[in-house]
DNA sequence: GAGCGAATAT
DNA sequence: AATATTCGCT
């Protein structure tokens, strides 16, 4: 445990298999293996003739960087870390054998040259933006993105046992010793990204039932609803990316008002539609076995054809009002009262009202879209 | 720092 | 289109 720089599932070992006798199966390897040569020189040529492999592979792959920027990431510090043994080995014997690779380093005129002793940084660096680039993109990618296949299965597993409620970050990382490369372990705390949540209809309707009860979804917050719904690992986020989303469906005021009946089940099946999709819920404790949400009238009754688009009707008893307002809210800011009833104690409304010119420019905008 | 809403990214 | 993430704010 912990020797290896780099976990062997990320190694260069496909890249080097060429046609030599011995195929490291990773870089550590393949230093612990040279470092057995006691022959100065033969050492040498083996971590020249390796690097030179390396930056070839990297010619290679260039012109794929961007799609390929862990590889970049890779052979970078695969060279860098066999250049510095390379210099290394040179440094402790100053042998005449060190001419034959000077003409070498004029060939790879990439990049790594002297610039290795001073550490792959300058490697990179020296790589100008474009490659600051890709590296910045991939910061938190190499073992990270390498290893997604598992943090998602684990992940999945999480979701579907029901077993861990808010383990759900997701930053999980390999604990794996990655020692020196300390670069390549900050990297890949980034790019981790959430696994999708999937609002099953379940899920939808418990999240509709409970902006029943909070008095709709402009009244209703992420929090709130979260602790509502009772639903094991959900984040507060995902409900407010989901609520987000549904008052932008529930206030998307059809233009220019079809009088003539729009219809609303479109927009509702789209929602439905996703049932398929992940049963894993797991509801907390609670579970209202019977019918908690049998009431909600998903179909709505007659109103269902207005404005809201078609959401389920649940909150136009409540906001019936607001969605109208929605509109006139740019211009008549005092009607805000109407739309957050119950939210006097948080503010909230005033809060909105405070919003800076800009803000409510760019709102002002979205809503007219 | 927690929550929120809007904007933006994936 | 559906989610996730980021940003500015309170």
């Amino acid at each position: 445990m912990g020797l290896s720089l780099i976990p062997p599932e990320l190694t260069l070992d496909c890249s080097i298999s060429s046609n030599t006798s011995w195929v490291p199966k990773t870089t550590v390897d393949f230093l612990a293996e040279v470092s057995k040569i006691q022959n100065a020189s033969e050492k040498i040529l083996k971590l020249d003739d390796y690097v030179h492999r390396l930056q070839d592979e990297m010619k290679k792959i260039d012109a794929f960087k961007r799609e390929l920027p862990l590889c970049m990431l890779l052979l970078n510090d695969a060279i860098a870390t066999v250049k510095e043994e390379l210099m290394r080995c040179k440094n402790s014997n100053a042998e005449p054998i060190m001419e034959e690779f000077i003409p070498l380093k004029e060939k790879r005129t990439d990049e790594t040259d002297e610039k290795v002793e001073g550490s792959k940084e300058n490697d990179i660096i020296t790589n100008s933006r474009d490659k600051m680039n890709w590296m910045s993109s991939v910061q938190g990618g190499t073992e990270l993105s390498l290893c997604t296949p598992e943090i998602k299965s684990s992940k999945e597993e999480i979701y579907t046992n029901g077993f861990s409620s808010k383990s759900s970050s997701g930053r999980s990382g390999s604990s794996s010793a990655t020692n020196g490369q300390s670069n390549v372990k900050a990297e890949q705390q980034q790019t981790n990204r959430k696994q999708r949540r999937c609002w099953s209809a379940e899920l939808h309707r418990r999240f509709v039932s409970a902006l029943e009860h909070l008095g709709g979804p402009q009244a209703a917050t992420p929090k709130q609803i979260r602790e509502l719904m009772q639903v094991d690992g959900l984040t507060n986020d995902e409900v407010k990316s989901h609520l987000q989303k549904y008052r932008l469906h529930t206030r998307k005021i059809p233009p220019t008002a079809n009088t003539s009946t729009v219809q609303p089940v479109m927009l509702g099946g789209l929602w439905m539609s996703q049932e398929h999709c992940g049963e894993s819920l797991k509801l907390s404790s609670n579970s209202q076995s019977g019918s908690p949400q049998g009431p909600i009238n998903l179909t709505g009754s007659s109103r269902v054809t207005s404005m809201s688009g078609g959401y389920s009707a649940e909150e136009e008893d409540d906001e019936k009002s607001e969605s109208h307002s929605w509109k006139s809210q740019n211009h008549l800011t005092n009607a805000e009262d109407k739309f957050c009833p119950g939210r006097d104690e948080n503010g909230r409304c005033l809060l909105r009202l405070g919003k800076t010119k800009h803000q409510l420019l760019s709102t002002t905008r979205s809503w007219s879209t």
